[in-house]
DNA sequence: CGATTGTTTGATCTCTCTCAATGGGCGTGG
DNA sequence: CCACGCCCATTGAGAGAGATCAAACAATCG
């Protein structure tokens, strides 16, 4: 389950992100302390390893953050894909919420000290980095928006534009591919809907014909500007 | 409405967080392209400022991120106090969301290439700014998990523990006054509730003694454990 | 191939929204 | 100073979106 370094991530070094604007030997200093894991999917991130290693980097799959109430409710409040940065550290008292694996997922864990110098010293990456964490401010506050104002509807059709934007995805004559990461439950999680209700409201999109759902875990975009329309708020049975 | 420097942050300076890190020739240059500005209730800053100097940094009053659909309903994904830094720069496309004072506001507006520079140069300003910019990260994550999944009374118990958290307060005999910053309908729009939810909310904590109103935007606590109880998914109605 | 987990559909319930109306606080202007 | 208007808080009654419950089915995995 776990690995000795941090070799993996030249893997993702030949790739994008914050990797690519790390030196060799920062590599080296950071594979020291790091540590590579893979973890199968709907298993958490033991407590020891986050007060150890706060910061996460995703190599592959995709992980998210659950929350869980004393009554056994729980919602997913943000996930991450691969390139993202997680970084666990709280100011006050411990972080509320457990790393979760959504898909099997990879990625390493640096203790905070090591990458806190990496960047003192190498300010494109420190760059990348704010990047990444101000994006994530961002994603945050879209999706605050959408728990609080929208209907189940708007949120999927959100959802759906939020999956573009943070994957790999294919279009083709005028239908745009879109691959949902993780299983309707997960969706509702971290929609703050029931799995029902997404299995209903995927269902009453595709009635729409604004998607098409070739199987659970892909949509095909047949109606972007109608869908994107939906996700703003418009009425889905008014023309237009 | 703007002044024609950062002066005024030097105010800061002395209280606490990002600008105390700043030696004054930092501040100087900071000053020299950046504004200050008071913003009246209920204004937003306009788009044109934003563009031109994206980072944000909150002097006095509340300032929060207001977002609206087509059809006119709004919320507040987020909201700012005193010292935190508001960084509005976005990877991809613009913005979604306007930044509204919730109470009368004064702030600092700085172009982003010139906060760079100083962060770049100065490590202890940029782990300040970081570790400003993390934590809003887990307080985005805390509050979509609220709204996804708390019912209105669990909401608005987090809530208060959140402005707790995020505020001076002042405590006398077991009891915890806590200053609520904005009016129940912005709270309202923080949480995805109406504004008569808010008021029933409140209203029914009171009842089951958990809080006092003595007015709208103050609120002691008289039950700290019993509200923290409810505000982690414990049904009131219980005892305990 | 059995067991577990996830998806789907239908029926009912409930929490919150919506609508409507009243009263209070505050600033404005006479 | 008071009158007026505006915004906000509050209360009540009703409606609706989504949760909940239940059951069948599909998928995944050991």
């Amino acid at each position: 389950m776990s690995g000795t370094g941090c070799r993996r991530c030249r893997l993702l070094a030949s790739n994008r992100g914050f990797c690519r604007q790390l030196q060799s030997d920062e590599i080296e200093r950071l594979s020291l302390n790091s540590r590579s894991t893979l973890l199968p999917r709907k298993t958490s991130l033991d407590c020891q390893t986050i007060a150890e290693r706060p910061i996460v980097l995703t190599i592959e799959g995709i992980i998210g953050i659950q929350h869980t109430l004393s009554d056994g409710r729980s919602g997913i409040s943000a996930f991450y894909t691969p390139g993202d940065i997680i970084d666990l550290r709280r100011r006050s008292g411990s972080v509320r919420g457990n790393l979760v694996a959504l898909t099997p997922a990879q990625f390493c864990s640096f203790d905070a000290e090591t990458f806190d110098n990496v960047l003192k010293q190498n300010p494109s990456a420190q760059h990348v980095a704010s990047e990444i964490l101000r994006e994530q401010i961002h994603l945050a506050a879209d999706h605050s928006f959408d728990l609080g104002k929208k209907r189940s509807l708007e949120r999927l059709a959100s959802f759906i534009f939020e999956c573009q934007n943070r994957q790999r995805h294919t279009a083709s004559n005028g239908s745009i591919n879109i691959e949902v990461p993780m299983r309707h439950c997960d969706v509702g999680e971290y929609l703050g809907l029931q799995p029902e209700t997404v299995s209903r409201g995927f269902r009453e999109l595709a009635r729409l014909k604004l998607i098409v759902l070739p199987e659970p875990s892909r949509i095909v975009v047949k109606n972007t500007s109608k869908l994107r329309r939906v996700a703003n708020g418009a009425r889905s049975d008014l023309p237009g």
